[in-house]
DNA sequence: CAAATATAATAGTATTACTATCATTTTTGA
DNA sequence: TCAAAAATGATAGTAATACTATTATATTTG
């Protein structure tokens, strides 16, 4: 296993950074400690220069990698998108059963991904935060049609669009497979903040997670 | 109708301003225009100082009303939500069966108001646009629990709690009426960003409404 | 009409989000 | 191995932001 991911690469659209920070070392501490510092000081705080701080570099040689901290976020959202991703396509590849296979993707999206030993310098528990803490703000912006067009948040929309698939294979008939497939994805997130911060308004706790809330949802809408 | 509601006010949260906005000519301007402006420019490019000069006031003047934009959209927000409880409580007043009446409050909470007269200085067409495109940064910050401790969020929870009620009353066994009733809630606003930025991943346009998939979903989950 | 209150004008501060330039270090390939 | 190229670091500078503080002027009110 770890063998057969030592070559795997996180594709992230190229548009979104100046310079890839895969092709360096100074490049894999920006994204390893940028995760960090956002995870603790949230997004709105964070600048280059306290990550330059942090890093024992210059703010002006994060510049050349990414152009804006809005860029840097859009990076770390696509780059946990298609990790996520990674794991939907490897973990229900052999599943046949279509309701068995749509409960499993359910389930691998709505989790928070486990620490492990691929990618040691991403910070997977910080990285889950941040995405649930952040993400909304890489597309709630006044450019987001100009970046959406740049095919920034392909990877996002291809999850949706796996999801969907799923769900009509289960369900043919079902009119509304894009919405519910979006719903859960964002649903997710937005149960694993209220879990944290505004405990009255879920059901969702230790034990009940996001992903038994969305299968039982899934399950029962679909009739399956 | 219209003299019934004359009396009526908005009630947000005291702690949110400094000085009650609806107090004074000026106070009410402010919030008009920032509905505007936000609408336009976007919050994240909002300022008082360019506030100040749409209204032809000084920005010094507007932080004797509100100590920061994020106070304004927390008071905004609050508005919003304030004025849709009003709606729901009034539109469901009187229905007495359990189904129609959740299916009538899914309708309201989950619709983009329209025009009305009362309150003629709050553009409701901006208004719905901010809270679809802002309202999540409202929340999304590191002072969430010290805000939520402080009230502000009150009016958004009671909202979720009372569509939380209807659904136990329309379905007594369901499990997860809190999760459901926020996911519609937020989940709604989600899909209405998705018809205008992302119609790829939502089956939601202008005739398939946010409404009509959560009334199907709601229906289908709770097997209404 | 005086006192209180509200608003406006001006100035000032630390920080942000960059850009530009130049110096130094590291890498590389002939 | 050495010179050129590339990467990084250091420094400086700018316009804008998100305020605070002070003082002046206008408006309201009792």
């Amino acid at each position: 296993m770890k063998n057969l991911l030592s070559n795997l690469k996180i594709a992230v659209p190229e548009k979104i950074y100046v310079k890839d920070p895969e092709s360096s070392i100074l490049g894999k501490r920006i994204i390893e400690h940028s995760i960090i510092l956002i995870n603790d000081i949230g997004f709105d705080s964070f600048t280059f220069k306290k990550l330059g701080e942090k890093i024992g570099s210059n703010e002006s040689s994060i510049y050349r990698y990414f152009e804006s901290k809005h860029k840097l976020l859009l990076y770390i959202s696509s780059w946990y998108w298609a990790w996520v991703e990674y794991q939907l396509v490897f973990e229900t590849h052999s599943i046949s059963n279509d309701k068995d296979k749509l409960i499993k993707a359910i389930e691998i999206v709505c989790r928070t991904i486990k620490e492990d030993i691929i990618f040691p310098h991403i910070n997977k528990g910080a990285l889950n935060n941040i995405i649930i803490n952040e993400n909304s703000k890489s597309f709630l912006t006044k450019e987001v049609d100009q970046e959406n067009k740049e095919g920034y948040f392909i990877i996002y929309k291809r999850i949706v669009e796996r999801i969907k698939d799923m769900i009509l294979n289960a369900a043919p008939n079902y009119e509304f497979a894009s919405s519910l497939a979006s719903t859960i994805i964002e649903g997710s997130l937005h149960q694993h903040f209220l879990k944290d911060h505004f405990a009255s308004i879920t059901n969702c706790n230790q034990h009940i997670t996001p992903s038994v809330f969305f299968i039982n949802l899934a399950i029962n809408t679909l009739k399956l």
